[in-house]
DNA sequence: CTGAAAGCGCTAACAA
DNA sequence: TTGTTAGCGCTTTCAG
């Protein structure tokens, strides 16, 4: 649309020096030891003419892009998931870096189609991600390029993944509760997420539950109960309506906070208020955490940081098969609270 | 990585062509009339290399690169709006292009930045969007290339934009209170954000109200009140209490699903039942409102539809300075039932 | 320090 | 129908 892009040659017979000289100067280079003040001369004429390298013909001379793509089964699509894009992008800008996105919607086909087409566009190197932590299989198109796993993990891919450190946050989740002085009554509601479709589980919840499991029990504390099922809040409000009808918790592990947003309306129609009667403490950090009354205790899928940290390997070119496990900080707010004295002051849920 | 590349020479040495021959038959073009069996033949001689056109090279050649910037100021970042990229991104892949997705946080500085790296790779065009419907001033860099708008809106800026349906969204809030059989008592918690930093509102919540007030006075209906208050949770709990010690609504329009759940909150603490005592309609259409219980009537912002449609109009040039307003379709669920005789049963929440 | 020249892989006039 | 040729804008030897 524009008349005509200005082009090296143009600065370069502006300036009166060779292309050559433009080229090493514009592109930033010192080892060639050009005057002072020919250099000057150089960005002077180019800054005068708005000069803008063509990437495109670099890229072409040089076979690297500065670009990365970013694929995914359906980050884009999840809420909050955005962050991981997020911490993606914020890496590489900060190194003049730009990202490809796409989404697969977890068709092989389609994922296929778009490798080919990143490829084809000679991207520098491949975030591949996937909503919730899982075992994927990245098509082999993929093997002889820089590729880092985001979110996932696949055994014989030989690629550095970034995962959520979930058994260090089902560690956290067990001493923040002991610290609060509660040692009966423990539940982890979601458990495994060992329901029909995801018999042994999925990651996440193997890692927490085991993560709880260990340090409660060498506090010599043993957990009530694990209730397995899907982590939707109607599932949440469901078990523990269930669970109420038997049993009395006073703490309660939530797998995400769409689960423990069931459990508060669980709570509150047997009138147990959180958390005087009853601890919560939950995973995820969604803004839904901040959003409950009382505000909820959660600990933070680290999203921005696994984009973050997954772009700054392909930058830094650590690509060995590592698992890069990222910590998942504590978000402390009013659902949990130091055990009382007597258990079971049936009041109705408190403001605040 | 890999050995090298199969290039289209190659791939006419060994069908025993020109490269031209190649080029065209490759490039699916058909106006050169190649016999059919040497077309067969390259098409052969290109799948047993494996070749795959390099499109740094086509599109230096042809300065198209298939490829389109979205750059947004912080759209990746916020929940939901993921389906913004994900409707981009579904348009976009149907025609075999590719997005280069960005943010900028809002920081001029760092727009020009990101820009010209745009410019610089040579895309094909760009979307701006931003997280929420208000006016914008884009770099002056972007004049000379094909821009849409992307709820967002630019008045001295050439260039087409895409909007939610604001307007009629806020006609249908009132249409379904009115076809419910309320014709007083009905608020609009939230109204049009007219709050200190933003004095006159925004776009949205002007737009809404526009539309609620025009519906209801052609049917005769007054607005019982406007709360003006910023669009958070505590806002919508803060404002629904105060409001609730001196009235009693009998419907309440909030503008988006954390006012609503806000209200929820206010309204179990003074044992108000949704929908039997007070129907509730909001907008949005978040995650937030099936999670809630009861479900949460909501009127969608049309995140999907906004990020295909302006990708459609990319595509298909359609860059006319034209605003266009995208539907917001209701989702119908509980919280709004027919009006009962006795406004004012004082009951507990209900299960449902 | 500077300039000439080759070439990245592809497209598109033009000529044969 | 096919082949020849000239670039797109840039980097990078290699001589001067």
């Amino acid at each position: 649309m524009s008349s005509r892009r200005v082009t090296m040659a143009d600065v370069a017979r502006r300036a009166g020096v060779s292309r050559t000289a433009a080229s090493f100067v514009l592109s930033g280079r010192t080892d060639m030891r050009i005057a002072e003040a020919t250099q000057k001369r150089i960005h002077q004429a180019a800054r005068e003419l708005g000069y803008r390298p063509n990437l495109t013909a670099r890229s072409l001379r040089t076979s690297v892009t500065s670009t990365f793509a970013l694929i995914s089964d359906t980050i884009a699509t999840t809420a909050y998931a955005g962050q991981v894009i997020h911490g993606a992008l914020d890496a590489a800008t900060a190194q003049g870096r730009v990202l490809l996105v796409a989404e697969t919607q977890g068709d092989p086909v389609a994922e296929a189609r778009l490798v080919e087409g990143m490829l084809d566009r000679q991207v520098d190197g491949f975030v591949y991600a996937a909503m919730f932590t899982h075992e994927v299989t990245p098509p082999s198109a993929l093997r002889n390029h820089p590729v880092v796993l985001l979110n996932c993990l696949a055994d014989d891919f030989p690629a550095a993944s970034v995962i959520p450190d979930e058994y260090a946050a089902g560690c956290l989740a067990a001493q923040t509760l002991l610290g609060a002085g509660h040692r009966e009554g423990i539940y982890v509601l979601g458990g495994r997420h060992a329901i029909p479709e995801t018999p042994s589980g999925v990651f996440a919840g193997r890692e927490r539950v085991s993560g709880i499991e260990t340090v409660l029990s060498s506090a010599g504390v043993r957990l009530a109960g694990v209730v397995e099922c899907d982590w939707q809040p109607q599932d949440g409000y469901r078990e523990l309506r269930e669970l109420l009808s038997r049993h009395r918790p006073r703490a309660l592990i939530c797998c995400n906070d769409r689960l423990a947003l069931g459990a508060y309306q669980a709570l509150a129609e047997v009138s147990l208020s959180v958390p005087q009667d009853v601890s919560v403490i939950s995973f995820d950090d969604s803004d839904l955490a901040s959003w409950l009354r009382p505000r909820l205790t959660s600990i933070a899928l680290p999203h921005y940081d696994l984009g973050r940290r997954a772009v700054e390997l392909l930058l830094s070119d650590q690509l060995a098969p590592v698992r890069h496990r990222i910590p998942m900080p504590l978000r402390l707010r009013a659902s949990v609270a130091p055990i009382t004295s007597a258990p079971g002051s049936q009041q109705a849920v408190r403001e605040r």
